[in-house]
DNA sequence: CTGGCATGTCAACAAGTGTTCGCATACGGT
DNA sequence: ACCGTATGCGAACACTTGTTGACATGCCAG
């Protein structure tokens, strides 16, 4: 991807590549535990001891397969009002528009039951969600719990949709998806935080985001 | 539990409450796959046979185990703006509270990879979620839609908190947490539906709720 | 053409799974 | 006391899993 001159182009990368892809796939659809070996490889085409020569281990092809990137665009570009549903249309067409990527629903089914998985889904809110809301916000502690808050929606979001698959959710279009759920994230991201214990929050009036005009976000 | 005369109590109840017991425990914490007859009968005590025995197979110990009731108080019998403080502080003490119920955790893991745990969620979502509700809400589709919604908050809720365990969600008070996301809930059960497409809305102003004054939910 | 290595297949292993069967044992009614 | 049955155990079966090693086959350098 990144120079031509990457050394050594095998032979065998067309058959690594397929295997990733299948991978990918099965991860996506079964989970860590329920996809296996043998799966993945009858969808290569090719022959389980192949996946352990080029990829080691189990969990070791379950690492490479997973390349977790919410590709999260730069909040602060974003007109202030129109953040909650930018990001809740960008998640939507992230997971399942043309450029779709498993990566989060494969992590999602994994992480129910696998610890790694979970980890790895930590790890991607730590090191991706939250510096993009840091830049919203000063208190660190209050940029990482809003950044939680717009997980549980975003992640019950994707639970319900694309794994549950709750009619009604399911049915949504992603226009009006946003609609109803950009408020949401919107008061997460911007809005006062009402009473309650502030975490961390040593500025007196700390429940305010760095961009003054909060509050009555959600009611259209 | 209903009438003390429920027939033939048989010498084995004890083993068969303790079968059930450990399997509850087990579900819950590891999912359906991981979690094994051999680990829920060291867990109980007993030999792997025994389930098998009074139990019959793996599903049905299961179908045995989840009994998901999600004892949702009447809504209407709540002070309008507070139903959503009252439903989120509701469902964190259901499901940590003292009153503990494994059952939507044990669902919730195994829902992720488990067709069947899904389809049983999707059932709980559909007989006590929506007709809830409906009391709320005059128009069928509507009700379904808000209930949609108000899953996709909840449940990623409990999906941060109780299994991802992110650790800004994991760490804040339900108290807090209820302060946060209830306003959410609040938008979701009796807030204008802003633009979009209406699904099954037939009436002119077909996105008011029955109680009228609707709108600014969660500014606080 | 020929050797060496990458690429791929086949068969098998050891461990773990749900599940079944046969055999002890202890209880409860007569 | 005795017998039928419920209760429990242990071993085993058939199967799937991840993983490994021996063996075939193709490609390219010399």
């Amino acid at each position: 991807m990144v120079a031509p001159s990457t050394r050594t182009p095998r032979r065998s990368d067309a058959t690594r590549a397929e295997i990733l892809r299948a991978a990918r796939a099965r991860f996506a659809a079964d989970g860590y535990q329920k996809a296996t070996i043998r799966a993945i490889a009858a969808d290569a085409g090719i022959d389980p001891s192949m996946v352990m020569r080029y990829y080691g281990t189990k969990d070791q092809l379950f690492a490479a397969a997973v390349d977790i990137d919410l590709r999260l665009p730069d909040l602060t570009r974003i007109p202030q009002r129109r953040l909650g549903v930018t990001l809740v249309a960008h998640f939507l067409h992230r997971w399942e528009g043309a450029a779709a990527d498993d990566g989060l629903l494969m992590l999602l089914r994994s992480a129910a039951t696998d610890r790694a998985a979970a980890e790895r889904l930590r790890t991607a809110f730590r090191g991706q969600l939250v510096p993009v809301v840091r830049h919203l916000v000063d208190n660190r502690a209050q940029a990482a719990e809003r950044a939680g808050l717009v997980a549980t929606q975003m992640l019950g979001l994707a639970l319900c949709r694309n794994i549950l698959r709750l009619p009604p959710v399911a049915a949504m279009s992603p226009d009006t998806l946003a609609a109803r759920i950009g408020p949401t994230v919107q008061r997460y991201l911007t809005g006062r935080l009402p009473s309650g214990t502030s975490p961390g929050g040593t500025s007196p009036s700390g429940t305010s985001p760095r961009t003054g005009r909060a509050g009555a976000a959600g009611t259209g």
